[in-house]
DNA sequence: CATCCGTGGGC
DNA sequence: TGCCCAAGGAT
């Protein structure tokens, strides 16, 4: 298989591409380091992510890790709190994993091999190129959505990328036509075509620097690559959110240290069977807690939606004085409550507290 | 390989 | 409004 057209000139096309970047590129905060450790920060936080999301994310946590060793050296609770509101959880603490490895492994020096790198946690074969390209300069290919999309259409390349074996067909054809003059602009250059001209709905094609090699562009195909699947329907799931109060705390619970969420925290909550709220809540609850929890009011109602499913919840407040409650919960006060890592669901519930004056 | 794992913005 | 999307990785 010949994914690279005989015709084409690797050269010309790295020598656009790679002025094209020199004069366009953003100004983003991680392209304002040299640091390996912060530009890894980067690459990990921009994964299915936003840069507009990213970039406050961003300077927060560079802040309060500067260093390698500080970040090996955090207590976990503080790390999620940073990480509160950029989802996908686990890439914190894989971070941190992956970083106290090379603290330890390494002596504190990021590797500049790929098969070094790739044994990280958290580090896959886009993150892996990625680094070692923009830290390291090393010829590595960095293969991402955008890189997929761009060269879909480069390369009139018809394999559905939302397969795992097509990423592959990239990343040989990357590792045909890097530049290893400058395997860093190239690389981030592919990604930054992606993200400001060919872009999924609407390319740029009269602005595009490498257009003259564009198969897509010649042939008038640009809105019909790349090729991909749709992804299957999320399910739905109903659950009651209770604010438990006793005195001046709450009732909160951290949730199992894997799956949706993990080790985050949250208002207690029961899984409700269909949309109708059940009757007798209280008796419920309250068996539930072995204790008595009553005085029980809905306050809010809201949807959810993750990437694979969706919450259905209703928040109530209630009265849980003298409750006898399991060891992954605890009662906190407002102010210890701002200090635990809290994802969508449960910064929704918080607000609908904060509006009636609750918290 | 298919599924799980968040969030907010754009159309 | 509902769907798609965004610098993916682990299992």
């Amino acid at each position: 298989m010949e994914a690279i057209p005989i015709e084409f000139d690797s050269k010309k096309f790295q020598e656009d591409l790679i002025s094209w970047f020199a004069e366009e590129k953003r100004d983003l905060p991680w392209r304002r380091t040299a640091d390996p450790y912060q530009i890894w920060i980067s690459e990990i936080m921009l994964q299915q992510t936003r840069v507009d999301t990213v970039i406050p994310y961003y300077k927060r946590f560079v802040e309060k890790f500067p260093t390698l060793n500080d970040l090996a050296n955090a207590e976990e609770e503080v790390l999620l709190k940073q990480w509160e509101g950029l989802g996908y959880y686990s890439r914190a603490r894989n971070l941190q994993a992956g970083v106290k490895e090379v603290a330890e492994k390494y002596n504190g020096i990021v590797p500049s091999t790929r098969k070094e790198i790739s044994s990280l946690k958290g580090v896959g074969p886009y993150t892996a190129g990625a680094v070692l390209s923009i830290a390291y300069g090393v010829p590595e290919h960095a293969v991402d959505g955008n890189v997929m999309r761009v060269l879909s259409r480069i390369l009139l390349v018809e394999e559905d990328i939302a397969k795992p074996k097509t990423r592959k067909t990239f990343e040989d054809a990357v590792m045909e036509i890097i530049s290893h003059e400058n395997p860093s602009f190239f690389n981030q250059g592919l990604m930054e075509l992606g993200a400001l001209i060919c872009t999924p709905t609407s390319p740029k094609c009269l602005l595009c620097p490498v257009r003259e090699q564009c198969g897509a562009f010649h042939e008038g195909r640009q809105h019909e690559l790349p090729v991909k699947t749709k992804a299957k329907k999320s399910k739905e799931l109903h659950y009651a959110m209770l604010a438990i109060r006793s005195g001046e705390t709450v009732l909160m619970e951290k949730r199992p240290e894997s799956g949706l969420l993990a080790n985050m925290w949250q208002f207690p909550m029961v899984e409700m069977g269909g949309a109708v709220l059940p009757e007798g809540l209280d008796e419920h609850l309250s068996e539930n807690f072995k204790g008595t929890v009553e005085n029980t009011e809905q306050i809010t109602s809201f949807k959810h939606v993750f990437s694979h499913l969706t919450w259905n919840v209703d928040g109530f407040i209630a009265q849980g004085d003298g409750l006898t409650v399991p060891s992954h919960m605890k009662w906190v006060t407002a102010e210890e409550l701002e200090l635990l890592p809290v994802a969508g669901p449960v910064r929704k519930m918080k607000e609908a507290l904060r509006q009636r004056g609750d918290v």
